[in-house]
DNA sequence: ATGGCCGGGCCTCCCGGA
């Protein structure tokens, strides 16, 4: 089985690639991220015809995850257990906050399905924008609480294949983009964020596309400006943790770098993993 | 060649992305 992961930036700008990726490739589970659109744009469509089946979730714009799969597709999450939500502080004139928001919405940023006895989790974890901004703390309770709902689904069933797949907006390692220097200050690369990534190894996953593809400056994602991806000035940050019974099972990953080249490409690559059986 | 931001909506400007 293939299970793999892609930020395709706007499924509806990007549809004919990814319906070419899936028969190209031969993947049967796709989680993807940053959908950008509404469950009734989503272009339902053009999978069904492929053979996928599809379990989507989006409310605006922005964010939206899905999975797609051709092995099956059932007991569909549109958030994880205690997700955190997020909503710009509102103001008036003066900068008093004149709303106070108790429970601010939860974004449409992970989508659970099991896809041929997978649990398979398209996760887009927030920005952070600025280090010091709203969203950045938004973004470290959002991994904590991540990793704390994965902790108990390991608890509840320690035989669980549970995939973590998805756009993580972390580099966790300085060989993981092309010029630390340029990122002093900047979010991805701060010790919480880094810390908040890591926590998952000790939850009792395994980040199973560095085990199988530890060299440096391996990138999955290259800006649109200034020639990145021609002067391969990229940053990997899409990643896939997985639990102990499917990290038994990966047998390979692959970095689809081919993906970025032409016109219309999205600035991430798809992520694929190999399992046995 | 892999090529100088892109996508979406408040749509000819602005926001968010990273």
């Amino acid at each position: 089985m293939r299970l793999a992961t892609w930020n395709v930036n706007s499924v509806r700008a990007r549809v004919d690639r990814v319906i070419a990726f899936l028969d190209r490739s031969g993947t049967d589970v796709l989680a993807i991220q940053e959908t950008k659109c509404r469950d009734e744009q989503f272009p339902v469509g053009a999978f069904e015809a492929a053979g996928y089946e599809v379990a989507h979730t989006g409310f605006s714009a922005w964010n939206g995850v899905a999975v797609v799969s051709r092995v099956g597709l059932s007991d569909v999450e549109t958030s994880f257990a205690g997700q955190p939500g997020f909503a710009k502080a509102s103001a008036d004139a003066a900068g008093v906050p004149t709303l106070l928001d108790a429970a601010p919405p939860v974004e449409a940023r992970a989508l659970g399905a099991t896809c041929g006895g997978v649990r398979v989790w398209s996760l887009y974890v927030p920005h952070g924008r600025a280090v010091g901004d709203p969203h950045y703390a938004y973004k470290l309770a959002w991994l904590a609480a991540l990793r704390d709902e994965a902790a108990r689904w390991l608890a509840a069933d320690p035989a669980a294949q549970v995939a973590l797949t998805g756009d993580w907006n972390v580099i966790p390692l300085d060989t993981d983009v092309y010029d630390p220097a340029a990122f002093v200050g900047h979010t991805h690369v701060t010790a919480p964020e880094r810390e908040a990534f890591a926590a998952f190894e000790r939850a009792g996953y395994t980040e199973v596309t560095r085990e199988h593809l530890p060299a440096e400056h391996l990138y999955t994602y290259w800006d649109y400006q200034q020639l990145a991806f021609p002067r391969n000035k990229g940053m990997r940050i899409d990643f896939a943790y997985a639990s102990p019974a499917l990290r038994d099972r990966v047998t390979g990953v692959v970095i689809d770098r081919e993906e970025r080249k032409g016109k219309g490409a999205s600035d991430h690559v798809p992520v694929i993993l190999d399992l046995d059986a």
